[in-house]
DNA sequence: GGTAATGTTAGACT
DNA sequence: TAGTCTAACATTAC
């Protein structure tokens, strides 16, 4: 699930639950999934405060502890968000991995089934973003920059858009969609990208992510004319009806139409 | 049993 | 140096 928009809906969740409880205890059931913070420090940076505010860099959902730290979470592949007040035999509660207990008794719980996602305490946005070397938000980079960047590199402009030291956001589904809607090849060289490549590429993040948004980040209910819903091999085309392919890019599955996307 | 899955990263290789 | 590939992490589903 969790790409940009997904992150999106997480953070939306958060804002509608969590946000402005008082926090009344943190527990962490596994801590593998912390980051450069032992369990004893997030205990101590959350309780007694309340989450003031959120926001979201790339694949991160930041919320602001009333303006002391903020803590930070990435959902990896498997991660989930869940509030609620009473334990019932909910298997999503199967992987919780650290739990946050509120003052209204309610508590929101960090899922994360395959413990690729991670949990930390930071000092600053900026700071993590530094640490971390991300590339700029893929929704904030202008299209100068981006042109710009993509200009600077051979590499394909698959595994550019997953590289989130390149841009930070997009993911392995969300850059198939884009590359689709582009007509452009997930094999393509960036340096042979053309201006108005580059400009159309900017434009279409901003139309694809404000789309899977508005549809929930679910892309079941992404209409006929997306690649997403129909993203297996042998699929019809949204398009021109040939047969979607599949090839590996930096090691992860690539789905394009190889009529309608060209090098 | 084998393989692949929305992510990230370290190390090997060209 | 730049870029690609593989394995690893942990777990589930087909």
């Amino acid at each position: 699930m969790p790409e940009l928009p997904d992150v999106e809906m997480f953070r939306d969740y958060f804002n509608a639950t969590a946000l402005h409880q008082k926090v009344a205890k943190v527990s962490v059931s596994d801590d593998r999934v912390l980051e450069d913070t032992s369990a004893r420090k997030l205990a101590r940076s959350l309780k007694g405060k309340e989450f003031s505010s959120t926001r979201r860099y790339g694949k991160n959902l930041l919320a602001d502890v009333e303006g002391s730290c903020v803590l930070r979470l990435h959902f990896g592949m498997t991660g989930n968000l869940k509030y609620y007040k009473d334990e019932d035999e909910d298997e999503e509660l199967e992987h919780v991995r650290v739990l946050v207990d509120f003052e209204n008794s309610y508590k929101l719980a960090y899922i994360c089934q395959r413990m690729l996602g991670n949990v930390s305490v930071e000092e600053s946005v900026e700071d993590f973003v530094r640490r971390k070397e991300l590339g700029p938000d893929a929704m904030e980079i202008s299209a100068d920059e981006l042109a710009e960047k993509l200009a600077g590199t051979r590499q394909s402009v698959k595994a550019f858009f997953m590289d989130q030291e390149k841009i930070a956001g997009l993911g392995n589904i969300y850059t198939d969609e884009v590359l689709f809607q582009c007509g452009i090849h997930p094999g393509k060289s960036c340096a042979k990208l053309d201006e108005k490549e580059a400009k159309e590429l900017h434009k279409t993040i901003h139309r694809v992510v404000d789309y899977a948004v508005k549809h929930r980040a679910d892309p079941r209910k992404f209409g006929g004319n997306y690649l997403l819903p129909r993203r297996g091999e042998g699929e019809p085309c949204p398009r021109c009806g040939g047969k979607i392919k599949k090839m590996k890019v930096s090691g992860r599955s690539a789905y394009f139409c190889p009529k309608c996307q060209k090098k």
